[in-house]
DNA sequence: TCTGGGGTCCTAGGACCC
DNA sequence: TCTGGGGTCCTAGGACCC
């Protein structure tokens, strides 16, 4: 309809009547992000479970398994980022920087389940609602069409979360996406911020190229280079050169540094493009029976997920990253779709086999499928065969004892003594 | 700086076909 | 055949996000 509203035929007589009509069906956005959500939700959970400190007041940080080479800060709080902490850099760099520093684990559940509150609150709002990540969503509010009524919902929203979930949020208030996206990015935490189209050149053209959605480090110094430093020197640079500079993704970047963004609140359900999963190895390996019996290891987790999901894969990756942190990759269709274990697994280790040069020390390992399909919507094979049946069997029975007891109760057999390797994520 | 894991999208180049 | 051009599909690699 907004859309639609555009395209409209614009001459003399219903010129005006069209501008307003436009400017009344500009879209609503909310985009609703969580303020430091793991910190956050780790603390909530901890006063929920009676702890007596609440982790953000105190140097706290969430950070990985350094024994398994994962140490590094995941998130931070305040009084961690008063220190100097940033996210990302190694813990026992964070541990120098901060004597006393206190240092949590992640857990996915507890996240999952504060960011699964936080939507049902939303969901009282509008149905259209977009989970971007775990701990932000859009909303499309359209339907409050008066600014005050929009903002007194934002308000009210940003209020009950503090109340009844205890943490807080960041609302950015625009008419598009990508500028409520960078509102609720301005000052934090627990604050509401708008960015409508007048407000663009002071509120968003003073800040700097990185601070712009979709420009990321390889980008920052290219754009340097030509001389552009702030989000409004790119939105003044000739649209054309900037195509030819960097293709698309020229345009795109043109586009979100004008404020200009048509894309829609994605709320229905869409199924994913792939599914993977990979592991930095303890230690490096540059034996590739080793290797294999990850990757079967691996291909049992994704399979297992895919099965899960009600997909199928159309094909499989392998990913390798060497001690010197070179990335290859190879990738394999499959004959037929499939979530089998074996299958997939079978396809896994011969792409190792092809990419994997003897004598190379392997860091990190991973597995994943693309090309995914609804399980209903495949014809079954003519020459769906009894070994193809027996196999489907074993998953099933497999699964449900993973379900039942937990994802490692039960293994096939060639993982047995992986275990000293990989720590599976319940 | 001794640097995680899960995703999406884009691009360049090669194979193959007409 | 010493050799064009367009289209499509596939693969490897990389950039970006949270």
């Amino acid at each position: 309809m907004y859309e639609g509203a555009l395209k409209i035929k614009l001459t003399n007589t219903n010129k005006s009547f069209i501008i307003i009509l436009v400017k009344f069906m500009e879209r609503q956005i909310l985009h609703v992000d969580v303020n430091n959500a793991f910190l956050s939700w780790l603390a909530v959970n901890m006063l929920e479970k009676g702890s007596n400190i609440d982790i953000r007041t105190i140097p706290s940080i969430i950070g990985g398994d350094e024994e398994a080479r994962k140490g590094i800060v995941l998130a931070k709080s305040m009084k961690a980022k008063e220190c100097g902490i940033v996210t990302g850099e190694p813990i026992y760099q964070a541990k120098r920087k901060c004597p006393g520093l206190q240092i949590y684990r992640s857990d996915f559940k507890v996240f999952k389940k504060y960011s699964d509150e936080l939507y049902n609150m939303l969901l009282e709002y509008t149905d259209k609602i977009e989970r971007f990540s775990i701990d932000e969503c859009f909303m499309d509010m359209t339907e409050y069409l008066i600014k005050d009524t929009l903002l007194n919902k934002a308000k009210e929203i940003n209020k009950r979360v503090k109340s009844e979930l205890g943490f807080t949020v960041n609302i950015g208030v625009a008419h598009n996406k990508l500028l409520a996206k960078m509102a609720s990015d301005f000052t934090k935490p627990d604050r509401i911020h708008t960015l409508y189209n007048e407000e663009i050149p002071t509120k968003m053209w003073t800040l700097p190229i990185s601070e712009l959605f979709m420009i990321g480090r390889k980008t920052v110094p290219k754009l340097h280079n030509m001389g552009i430093k702030t989000i409004g020197d790119l939105a003044h640079t000739d649209r054309n050169l900037l195509i030819k500079k960097f293709g698309k993704q020229g345009n795109t970047m043109w586009e979100y540094s004008n404020g200009i963004d048509n894309s829609e609140v994605n709320y229905q359900y869409e199924r994913p493009k792939c599914i993977g999963n990979e592991i930095t190895l303890p230690e490096d390996i540059c034996n590739i029976s080793k290797l294999e019996e990850i990757l079967l290891a691996l291909a049992e987790q994704v399979s297992y997920r895919l099965r899960k999901s009600n997909l199928l894969a159309n094909s499989v990756s392998v990913h390798l990253k060497t001690k010197e942190f070179i990335n290859t990759s190879h990738q394999g269709k499959l004959e037929l779709t499939t979530s089998n274990t074996k299958t997939i697994y079978k396809k896994a280790k011969q792409l190792l086999n092809e990419m994997y040069k003897a004598g190379t020390f392997i860091r990190l390992i991973g597995l994943r499928v693309d090309n995914l399909v609804e399980t209903d919507e495949v014809q079954l094979s003519l020459f769906d065969n009894e070994n193809k049946a027996k196999n489907e069997k074993l998953n099933s029975v497999i699964d449900e004892l993973k379900d039942k007891y937990g994802y490692n109760s039960v293994t096939l057999a060639g993982k047995m003594n992986v275990g000293d390797y990989i720590k599976f994520k319940e």
